[in-house]
RNA sequence: GCCCCCAUCGUCCAGCGGCCUAGGACGCCUGCCUUUCACGCAGGUAACACGGGUUCGAAUCCCGUUGGGGGUGCCA
């Protein structure tokens, strides 16, 4: 161990680690409360595997009667990214990962650069009891160092004799600061490693092999402000923050023999673990993790531009995690907890269209008032223009809405996102609306353009508003008849080069006269909505 | 190289030694319903990676192989 002068030029004005255990003292939480946190970096954007791991940390706090909270762990200040707390300031509450507890609390900061003078304490603690020692090796020898082990074939790392430092002198150490030269503090590894065993609450027991890296705890002293590396910072935070759950990805099993070893150094009782099997991305046969800079659907970005209702996104991301949960109504599923035992050990893939499905069953049965608020609420970031027709619309919008979706138990489910509105109920807008005026289009499905001429002009000039919705469609048979289409398809089948198509031919004439897609609600509905004067200018626009 | 994790239909899972000729959901295909598209309903398609054990009996337990993922950083 240094000498207390040597400890006072390496870290210099450091206060006891009493200070910070007596302002950061336990909650006072029921028995069985978890605290848990979610721990992003700024680096770029918010990654929807996060926002996975957030939710299931906030969830299990709250049903406990615990704490959740989000730490900022910026402690690599190259890599991070301007724009990252007003992403975050968007994207949290949008996905109600927000956090419960700070920024007031006493267990912050809680961002870690905030947080050095904390961590300072700790170290000094570390070097004083002999758990840690000052490294003044440049980059240079120890990419020389890696060499040397890779020719000797022997596990890289900063190690045994080959931590050269370890066991300097402390008129080495002194010479070397006498110098000026930069140094990190390292860990120092218990002698005899051997192998460890702990459990995870998500996968069980796990054994490995103990760690035997002097990893780097804090970071060069050249750097304006000396961070700690994530392993110190989260055996100081966990530990200060009385977090009693850590959840992260399974990316950070390899190193919790490392993080083990420093509680017991620190003094720290140790945390629970559980480690979540990452999202992934199938490509081709294989799968891998979900890459932000290769599939856009890992940012979050994506699910907010799309306009998933977060409600179908949390009941999907529920049920990946969960599967009893995934085939059971919304309100019950949300009312069942999440189980760490019942998290599959391996990464689930991302499954748009599985998704799509659950969105347009999400959406099917949210009342028209909340589709308006959560459209409009949508638009009003992602479509504007959208917003404005919406906005002028008023109450008429609720009316669209709910166009097939009341008085039936067929309940329609067009919308399987806010972003595919547009093109699904645009027409309803005159403004967004373009007349299909060609009587060759080919949405017509193949029937000839004379015959589409004559049926619209036909459907124009007997067009009749006020029928109800059965006869509504007589008109459309009437004129299906007249005009050579199959009233039954026994009768198309039989022969089907008599006929210019069936009934759905000729409504389809109809359907995309008056909506442009071949795909839209209940006609006689829309024309309701629509009006006898813009139904004649929409249906006889291919008449000529 | 070494260490760790994982492995059931195309996808998400269920299955935790006999109830499995492997079940559900999404997708896909076919019919039905609808005087129209969609919705809905009914049916169909399709999997225990491979090889050894253990056991009266294995998708389920053990070992190995293969494959995939991760770690081995003054990145988190």
């Amino acid at each position: 161990m240094l000498p207390a002068d040597l400890l006072d030029r390496l870290l210099p004005d450091t206060a006891p680690t009493q200070q910070w255990e007596e302002a950061n003292p336990p909650r006072d939480l029921p028995a069985g409360a978890e605290v848990t946190r979610f721990a992003p970096s700024p680096t770029g954007f918010l990654h929807i595997g996060g926002v996975y791991t957030a939710m299931v940390a906030k969830e299990l706090a709250e049903r406990s009667g615990g704490s959740y909270f989000v730490r900022i762990e910026d402690t690599d200040q190259a890599r991070a990214i301007e724009g990252s707390d007003e992403h975050f300031a968007r994207a949290f509450p949008h996905f109600g990962i927000d956090p419960t507890e700070g920024p007031d609390a006493p267990w912050g900061p809680y961002r870690q650069s905030e947080r050095s003078e904390i961590y300072r304490s700790f170290v000094r603690a570390l070097l004083e009891s002999g758990h840690a020692y000052p490294d003044f090796v440049t980059k240079d020898e120890l990419a020389a160092i890696t060499e040397r082990q890779q020719a000797a074939k022997v596990d890289l790392g900063y190690w045994g004799e080959w931590a050269v430092w370890r066991d300097a002198e402390p008129e080495r150490v002194t010479a070397a600061l006498d110098e000026g030269l930069p140094f990190t503090i390292r860990f120092r590894a218990p002698d005899a490693p051997g192998r460890i065993a702990f459990d995870d609450a998500i996968r069980g027991r796990i054994e490995a092999d103990d760690n035997r890296n002097d990893v780097v705890l804090l970071k060069s002293s050249a750097e304006p402000l000396p961070l700690p590396t994530y392993h110190l910072a989260h055996a100081v935070d966990d530990h200060l923050m009385r977090v009693t759950l850590v959840l992260r990805g399974d990316e950070w099993i390899s190193s919790v023999p490392l993080h083990l070893q420093l509680f017991d150094a620190l003094g720290f009782e140790p945390v629970r673990y559980a480690h979540v099997a990452p999202l992934m991305k199938g490509e081709g046969k294989s799968r891998r993790k979900l890459s932000k800079r290769k599939d856009p659907e890992a940012s979050v970005d994506f699910w907010m531009a799309e306009g998933y209702p977060v409600g179908a996104v949390r009941h999907y991301l529920r049920g990946l995690a969960n599967s009893r949960l995934a085939d059971l109504p919304f309100e019950e599923a949300a009312a069942e907890p999440l189980r760490l035992e019942e998290f599959g050990a391996s990464g689930p893939l991302v499954d748009i269209p599985k998704l799509d499905d659950i969105s347009a069953d999400y959406v099917a049965q949210m009342p028209a008032t909340d589709i308006r608020d959560r459209l409009l609420a949508w638009a009003d970031e992602h479509d504007p223009e959208l917003a404005g027709l919406l906005r002028a619309t008023g109450d008429d919008l609720l009316a669209i809405i709910d166009v097939d979706r009341v008085d039936t138990d067929r309940v329609r489910k067009d919308i399987v996102k806010w972003s595919v509105f547009r093109e699904r109920y645009g027409f309803f807008f005159p403004e967004l609306f373009a007349l299909v005026d060609d009587p060759a289009d080919e949405r017509f499905l193949g029937v000839p353009p004379e015959v589409v001429a004559a049926f619209t002009t036909d459907f124009v000039a007997g067009y009749d508003p006020d029928t109800a919705s059965p006869g509504w469609f007589d008109q459309v048979r009437g004129l299906a008849e007249r005009h050579g289409f199959a009233l039954d398809r026994k009768a198309y089948k039989a022969d089907p080069d008599a006929f210019h198509g069936t009934m759905r031919e000729a409504s389809n004439i109809v359907r995309v006269t008056l909506t442009g897609s071949g795909q839209s609600p209940s006609l006689d509905q829309i024309a309701g909505v629509l009006g006898a004067d813009e139904v004649r200018r929409r249906v006889g626009a291919p008449a000529g």
